[in-house]
DNA sequence: ATGTAC
């Protein structure tokens, strides 16, 4: 887009001033080549969201923002209640707190070349990939609710995984305030066979070797070290996230007129905080929370039965685990104030700096762990919060490369077989049940992860840490 | 992202 009608703050930061019905300015956190490259529609729909009712300080956008349903993907926004202030499910995203999380292995390269193809088979085997994989745990009403209320610590409880794995989660793996009478029978119905599966599009489970630190002290806190072999595991809600979104969705376009909110957008479909649609949908929205949180630590522990099949003995310990789609309560300064507000992250990763309350001691001095996945065979990054991301993004930073081209240009220009041959050449392994899946995730559909990652670096929204480069990938 | 159209 046109970087004309923007203000340059900085470097790495773009101003459009509040304009017509935009209650606050909007700002992009980006390069110049990154802002050029970025579909107007990214500008267009912040302005959108810059309209809704209670909005404060600003509508973001961060380095790898691109147009989404109704708000960006890599976009964030605050809401005050007080202000008669908004959630809007639009503003999560369907995929709820779809996220990351790294486990550390204790290998080195070294020890995992000769096991490579093993671990591979091993991982594929083990953890259920792909559209409408199903899982071999069965939820039923009682399960359902456990899993729902209790996220990570529900999973714990029925033997995934390790205690100490919880500070390691935000929230310590429990989301409070779920409320599971708001997941309708349907959500239900669709997520009972699905809890610890990957699921498709980009969601992934990779072996990564740490290729490069860029902050020593951090890097040893963290404990990373070049050549170290950690496994990422990204995915979401499955089927219970997407269909309790979509049902919101279409309930608060339906409210809009009641609540007398008039949208630019019948996608930033939204309801009051106060209102019971809004708290319905608060209610549901942490169960999907919980549900993300509770398939992810399913896999984990998935993971680290598939591993220890090739080395037994193996001790996979969790680095940190993030959400990138939710909407969460918490404090930040607005005029020199404390206000407790909603922050929606759409496609954004919460990155608190250090000293933040919530964050586990070993991360006080650190700020907490920010997990960057870059696209299939490319690499991933490391990150930490810091303290001037409170300030400029509500301790918000990016969460991946972001989408460059559509999956359907993406078919059409990239063969599944061709890439994963392509890939094998440089000594990556991808397994999949999808080719078409594989297409469509091409390296070279998204942008490049590692310029979009400076960019929150040089923006003061997250600091380098590590970069992470992909040797076994099981793709969705 | 998604029982890839309800």
């Amino acid at each position: 887009m046109d970087t004309r009608q923007f203000i340059q703050r900085d470097e790495t930061c773009w101003e459009i001033k509040a304009t017509g019905r935009m209650r606050v300015p909007a700002v992009i956190y980006a390069d110049a080549q990154l802002l050029e490259a970025m579909d107007r529609k990214v500008y267009e729909q912040l302005a959108n969201v810059a309209t809704l009712p209670g909005i404060v300080d600003a509508a973001y956008a961060m380095p790898d923002a691109h147009w989404g349903y109704g708000f960006p993907i890599g976009g964030v926004a605050a809401f005050d209640p007080d202000q008669g202030g908004v959630v809007s499910a639009g503003g999560v995203g369907f995929d709820i707190s779809c996220g990351v999380r790294t486990l550390q292995t204790g290998l080195t390269m070294d020890q995992l070349q000769t096991h490579k193809q093993a671990l591979a088979d091993a991982l594929y085997r083990t953890v259920p990939a792909g559209v409408g994989s199903r899982g071999r745990i069965h939820l039923n009403h009682d399960s359902m609710h456990g899993m729902l209320t209790g996220g990570a610590q529900w999973a714990l409880e029925q033997g995934f995984g390790e205690e100490q794995d919880l500070e390691r989660i935000e929230e310590r793996g429990c989301m409070a305030g779920a409320e599971a009478r708001y997941v309708s029978p349907k959500a239900r119905e669709r997520q009972k066979d699905e809890m610890g599966t990957l699921g498709s599009g980009n969601h992934y489970l990779e072996v990564q070797r740490v290729a490069k630190i860029f902050d020593h002290e951090v890097a040893k806190v963290f404990g990373l070290r070049v050549d170290d072999v950690v496994i990422s595991i990204h995915c979401g809600s499955r089927g219970l996230g997407h269909q309790i979104g979509s049902e919101f969705l279409t309930d608060m376009a339906m409210a809009a007129a009641k609540y007398q909110i008039s949208l630019p957008d019948r996608e930033l479909a939204c309801a009051p905080l106060n209102s019971p649609l809004g708290k319905q949908y608060l209610g549901a929205m942490r169960a999907a929370i919980n549900c993300a949180l509770a398939n992810r630590q399913i896999i984990t522990h998935l993971t680290r039965q598939a591993a220890e099949t090739v080395f037994p003995g193996i001790h996979l310990g969790l680095l940190y685990d993030v959400s990138h789609n939710t909407c969460k309560v918490e404090q930040h300064m607005i005029d020199g104030q404390k206000k407790s507000l909603y922050v929606h992250r759409k496609g954004a990763t919460r990155a608190f700096g250090p000293g933040h309350p919530d964050l586990p001691e070993q991360f006080s001095e650190t700020g907490q762990p920010v997990l960057i996945g870059g696209s299939m065979g490319t690499s991933s990054y490391v990150l930490c919060g810091t303290k001037d991301g409170e300030q400029r993004s509500f301790s918000s930073a990016c969460h991946g490369a972001g989408r460059a081209m559509s999956r359907s240009q993406a078919t059409k220009r990239w063969q599944g077989r061709t890439l994963v041959d392509e890939l094998a050449a440089r000594g990556i392994i991808i397994r999949s049940p999808s080719m078409r899946g594989v297409a469509e995730e091409a390296p070279l559909a998204y942008k490049d992860v590692s310029v979009v990652v400076d960019v929150a670096d040089r923006a003061g929204l997250a600091r380098k840490v590590a970069k992470l480069e992909p040797v076994i990938c099981i793709k969705g």
